[in-house]
RNA sequence: GGGAUCUUAGCUCAGCUGGGAGAGCAUCUGCCUUACAAGCAGAGGGUCAUAGGUUCGAGCCCUAUAGGUCCCACCA
């Protein structure tokens, strides 16, 4: 056994314990029948991207998991690895390019993709050494990124598989266009937020008339795409001009007034200009009813020559002239302030323009069925369980997903068309011959897919996937998924439909969600506000572990937290309050010799309490793990330790290591050593560094990783024993209190009398007498059945069946302590009143469980005795003339 | 428009299947007691948002209301 460092000091430590780890491997898990695997996929970091609270929460549960059900024996599987993340990584790739003056368009997609990877292979993946920071006992050798060969083959895989199915297909239809990126995006990626703008009241004239059609929009650039009029077909309002047709003001083009139910009469003018290119309804509208489809948008949002005058304007200059213009016209009706939803790109912020472009799709209505039913049938479960909700809600109102993407980063598209006759072939790889035309020439489609295609198979394609191997067979499907309920829909909801289209299997059984980490004033950290805290600055002052005791004390799953000092000071606090119990006990070690084994026999009340306690708490804890209450299993183990084991136990045990000659000295050492192993392995999964750092020398074993969890043994329930210091603990705070009230210094050491009727209490106190003196600064201690001897003017404090006395007359202020009386007199007659009032309902004594009544009228039984003794206190004191 | 969620001590939050309100921080009072002042001991502080209901019994279950947050949704 070697000694503690004398202060807690996580820097240097931390490093060189996950050195240790690493070096023996014991993150690595293979394949292995005899065991049960328990296997989490990370969400796969940006590579991109650096370490922030959002991650460290992230990986700080899963590593709980993990470490904890190698604990208990599980072949544990934690796969790590980073997502290409396509947008981000191509943003800043051109970026880089920018800055060396060279245009990406110039250096061409292969040249672009070289530097893409050297990028990648550069800079790239830094978050992976911060992941190992925060003590993640991820399988670094199986280290994966979606981009690899094994990831890539399942993408194309999957690609073909869904072509060949039908569920993938090519269309020209609405989607969502980011004019910045100049790239489709998702339904999903599209942010909806609220901006202050304006309804433009626009007069459309009739043709062949002097009368007008008043429109309102909140776009009036789009006007230039519009192809109809629509009004609702029972709106009477409008009867008379269906079918009629209007001249679209500054552009001239006769269009016509349709009606469609779309339309809702009671908003805005009850007219409704059909921009079928630019608005997704509208869009739906001019499909119903043939009209033609217009573009006027250029990829960067500028007016193309579909636009006339307005051609190579920007949309908004665009907008700013086109009112000018109709203000001039006299067609202008008003100007109304709106605040309308306005889509914006989840990357950038730009807002995004509905365009009519080719994309490929996953038509989605077959896909989600299994999905859906998977949560329905409980195969798949949500903790807690509100978010079934919303990923119901999603999936049941699905609509397919637009996988295409016109950026080079990222798998590409395996489609090819003929150079020759245009044919589409879907294949492996490009094809030799046209099957049409027999052309030998091909272009591939220079699409490449959405990140999360390829993420939402990872947690298949990083075990192997498309070949059958033995890490598939075994690990697959994983055991829990802990991801923020803010991705649900990017990526939860996608890797459930083709791990069910794939494998036949949901790809876990359990997510694990959780909430955002907000700043101490609850707002979102970002980038932006400048008010993230970087978890690696907090790391190197705090340590990990208290990093990651903060991220988890004091949370439920889902819910957001805030993230401030004080809390992880606090949780600082802790592993210091840790680290000196054990530098403590450690020291006390060496000065004596302690058995392997214990005989029960030899133990006192105190270590079969203490014993008894830890032995619940590995229940409890287990018990709150495995349903993932993590914040309230470690708020168990905080209590346990602090609380219970330092401030009683370790108290209660000092006089009898003190002392030379001791009989129960090493039943005591045993006992110490024994609760603080099982306490320290309770605790690692929450504060791996720590734990081991203490258990390995106190220990002498190799590591307390591999360790085994500890389990409830029912041979260490002591029920009499736990009651027994209960007992105690009340006495002894009894007289804390009354000392602490009297204000009588510790240097004062006063005779304590116990008094208690009952032999069987007097019994526990006689063993327990010793506390008193280092506990309560107690001199001589007296156990009694009556009051004989008692001076009337004695303090007292009152316990179950019974009190303490102290002659504390001399230094008392007797009226201070009939106050105190009073108010414990209140106290009672409240307490009875209560229990009088609930054992008087007839109701309640006929229908309350036995268990409970029983319960009252025990507690009937000791506040009368108590009431008793506080009237006898003040009728004595009075006598004596406070 | 639909849905979720929150409202508990001065602050930030826990509170498992309904059975006498908890923690951390902050505040106040004593303590340098030989593991720890990043500590020890003690204390104060809550009509658990409001109003109903179910129940012998509600912070917890149900309904409504108020306020906050978030998500979804094609109201131009």
């Amino acid at each position: 056994m070697k000694e503690l460092a004398k202060t807690y000091d996580p820097k240097g430590m931390e490093d060189r314990i996950y050195e240790k780890w690493l070096e023996k491997k014991y993150f690595h898990a293979e394949a292995d029948r005899s065991r049960k695997p328990f296997t989490i996929v990370i969400p796969p970091p940006n590579v991109t991207g650096r370490l922030h609270m959002g991650h460290a929460l992230d990986e700080t549960l899963q590593d709980i998991l993990i470490r904890y059900k190698r604990m208990q024996g599980y072949n544990a599987l934690w796969i790590p690895g980073t997502d290409h993340a396509s947008i981000s990584t191509e943003v800043k790739v051109t970026n880089q390019l920018k800055e060396e003056g060279i245009d990406k368009k110039e250096l061409g997609r292969e040249g672009f993709l070289k530097r893409a990877w050297q990028w990648k292979e550069e800079y790239g993946g830094a978050i992976i050494n911060q992941l190992k920071k925060l003590g993640s006992s991820c399988d670094w050798d199986r280290e994966r990124f979606t981009m690899d060969e094994g990831c890539s083959e399942a993408v194309l895989e999957v690609f073909i598989r869904l072509y060949e199915k039908g569920y993938i297909y090519k269309g020209s239809r609405i989607i969502n266009w980011c004019p910045v990126c100049k790239t489709s995006i998702s339904d999903a990626e599209v942010e909806h937020e609220e901006q202050a703008g304006h309804f433009w009241h626009i007069n459309y004239p009739i043709k062949d008339s002097d009368r007008f059609v008043e429109i309102a929009t909140t776009r009036p650039e789009t006007m230039l795409g519009d192809t109809a009029l629509a009004v609702n077909p029972d709106d009477e309002r409008y009867q008379d001009i269906i079918g009629k047709t209007v001249i679209l003001p500054l552009v001239g083009r006769e269009i016509p007034v349709i009606a469609d139910a779309y339309v809702d009469k009671e908003f805005g003018t009850g007219v409704v200009k059909i921009t079928p290119a630019h608005d997704p309804n509208d869009f739906e509208v001019g499909r119903r009813h043939n009209l033609p489809e217009i573009n006027i948008l250029n990829d960067d949002a500028v007016i193309n020559e579909n636009g006339g005058k307005y051609a190579g304007m920007d949309r908004y200059e665009a907008r700013k002239r086109i009112v000018e213009d109709l203000k001039e016209q006299g067609l202008l009706v008003k100007v109304v302030d709106h605040s309308h939803n306005v889509g914006t790109h989840d990357r950038c912020g730009t807002t995004v323009e509905p365009l009519i472009k080719q994309q490929w799709f996953v038509k989605m209505e077959e896909l989600a069925k299994p999905a859906i039913e998977a949560v329905k049938n409980g195969e798949l479960t949500f903790v807690p369980e509100r978010f079934d909700k919303t990923y119901l809600h999603w999936l049941e109102n699905i609509r397919d997903w637009c996988i295409s993407r016109q950026l080079w980063w990222g798998h590409r598209i395996p489609a090819y068309y003929c150079d020759d006759c245009g044919e589409l072939v879907v294949a492996r790889e490009e094809p030799s011959v046209c099957p049409k035309c027999g052309g030998k020439h091909f272009t591939q489609d220079p699409d490449t897919l959405d990140t999360w295609f390829s993420s939402a198979l990872w947690p298949f394609s990083t075990l192997g996937w498309p070949k059958q191997t033995e890490d598939l067979d075994y690990f697959y499907p994983t055991d829990v998924l802990v991801t923020g309920y803010d991705i649900i829909f990017f990526w939860v909801i996608r890797m459930v439909f083709s791990g069910y289209e794939q494998t036949g299997k949901s790809p876990f059984h359990h997510v694990l969600i959780h909430g955002l980490v907000r700043d101490s004033l609850g707002r979102k950290m970002s980038k932006s506000l400048g008010n993230g805290i970087d978890p690696l600055e907090i790391i190197d002052k705090y340590g990990a572990d208290a990093l990651r005791f903060t991220l988890v004390t004091g949370n439920a799953p889902g819910n957001d937290m805030r993230f401030y000092m004080e809390r992880v000071e606090a949780s600082r606090n802790f592993a210091n309050k840790v680290w000196n119990a054990s530098r403590f006990i450690m020291m006390n070690m060496e000065k004596a010799e302690i058995p392997e084994t214990m005989d029960i026999g030899q133990l006192t009340g105190a270590d079969k309490w203490i014993l008894s306690k830890v032995n619940t708490l590995a229940k409890d804890v287990t018990a709150n793990m495995d349903k993932f209450e993590l914040g309230i299993a470690v708020q168990k183990l905080y209590d346990f330790i602090w609380e219970e084991f330092c401030d009683w136990y370790i108290e209660m045990v000092k006089p009898r290591l003190y002392r030379e000659e001791d009989e129960t000295k090493a039943a005591a050492l045993w006992t110490l050593r024994t609760v603080l192993s099982r306490a320290l392995k309770l605790l690692h999964p929450y504060m791996p560094f720590i734990t081991e750092e203490i258990f390995c020398n106190l220990t002498g074993e190799e590591s307390i990783m591999i360790s085994s969890w500890p389990e409830y043994k029912e041979e260490w329930d002591f029920e009499a024993d736990e009651l027994a210091v209960e007992r105690i603990k009340e006495a002894v705070r009894g007289i804390r209190n009354v000392r602490s009230e009297m204000n009588v210094p510790p240097s004062r050491k006063a005779s304590v009398i116990v008094v208690s009727e009952k032999e069987e209490v007097r019994s526990i106190f006689e063993k327990g007498r010793i506390f008193f003196a280092t506990l309560a600064y107690a001199g001589e201690v007296t156990i009694q059945a009556d009051k004989t001897g008692i001076s009337e003017d004695a303090v007292s404090a009152l316990i179950t069946d019974g009190a303490v006395y102290m002659p504390f007359s001399d230094l008392v202020d007797m009226e201070k302590e009939l106050e105190r009386l009073k108010k414990e007199e209140e106290r009672l007659t409240k307490e009875l009143a209560r229990v009088n009032g609930m054992l008087g309902n007839e109701k309640f004594i006929s229908r309350a469980p036995q268990g409970k009544i029983d319960e009252e009228k025990e507690k009937l039984k000791k506040y009368s005795r108590m009431m008793e003794q506080v009237k006898e206190r003040m009728e004595a004191l009075k006598s004596v003339g406070a």
